[in-house]
DNA sequence: CTCCCACTTCAAGTAGACTTGAAGTCAAGC
DNA sequence: GCTTGACTTCAAGTCTACTTGAAGTGGGAG
């Protein structure tokens, strides 16, 4: 709301709760829920009250980034929290491959609907349920069981 | 779980509830639950119950698609029910619009998620929280204000 | 000194997307 | 005719990610 230059501010390099909430857009329940739910580490105190890092806001984009992305919470505590020393980290890539393999198939997931939506953008079907885009795939000429790319990318890479 | 040869079922065209659940991956709850919100449209009953067109899975599909990504029901039905006579078809493609850039900004930001995971698998950070790949963008030559790419897509996109 | 404001904790409320449970119906098989 | 299983409706419960409210604290401005 106000830009004002930091008059009552400590340092330049800490943040409060509220102005950390508004360099990050979040809200300050956000982020208090954030720390409860261990998703952010717990900040140091002056006076019983939060002090920030700037960097920290980084963080909260990256977090609102993945809960966009549909990842639990539990997820991106794992992600961020997990400490790796030269044993931990083979578990750590793992947890990490696990995820680029999910949003990959995120992105793909979007490109499909983002394709059925372009096709059907034109079309002069009534309603997007009826468009032929949406169905039409399924239509063409292969054998039996098998189904093909939109159809097929939604069993494979979302179920 | 049965691929038997439908011994029971009326005919190949039209699927209950069940057959329509185990095509698509969904529960019976939810296809009734989307029924009830208005995304799917009611179908045909013969006995008092309901029998679906096999295209119908694809329709599932793409709803299980869309709420993946985070859409909520209201805008899927918006997107699938809206009918479009010569006269609505402007709102129609502006709705449209709309959803692909939001698709467009998601797959942005899931392919920024995916940059730092990526760059960060092999760091030696202890924490992913602590990572430079985070924060580094930031740190770049640039003036004062304006923030870069990744910090930029999500302030941009998202926000 | 008092006021105000941003902060604190803790509990409870909310919204969206389903799931679960109870009680009943229908058609088929024995 | 009776049981079985998949279906029906409707109400209530659940889970996640927050928000909101109440009651209290600390520190700077007037």
């Amino acid at each position: 709301m106000n830009t004002k230059p930091a008059p009552s501010t400590p340092a330049s390099t800490s943040l409060s709760i509220g102005e950390l909430a508004s360099a990050s857009g979040l809200r300050a329940s956000a982020i208090r829920y954030y720390e409860d739910a261990g998703v952010l580490p717990k900040p140091s105190r002056i006076s019983g009250q939060r002090r920030y890092h700037a960097d920290t806001a980084d963080l909260l984009m990256l977090i609102r980034f993945c809960t966009r992305l549909g990842m639990p919470l539990s997820d991106i505590r794992g992600l961020l929290a997990t400490p790796r020393g030269p044993r931990a980290k083979e578990h750590w890539r793992r947890l990490v491959d696990g995820k680029l393999d999910e949003i990959a198939a995120l992105i793909k997931a979007a490109q499909g609907v983002e394709r059925v939506l372009h096709e059907s953008r034109d079309c002069d079907c009534v309603t997007l349920a009826s468009c032929r885009f949406l169905h039409e795939e399924r239509a063409k000429p292969r054998p039996s069981r098998s189904r093909l790319s939109f159809h097929d990318a939604l069993q494979a890479e979302l179920i």
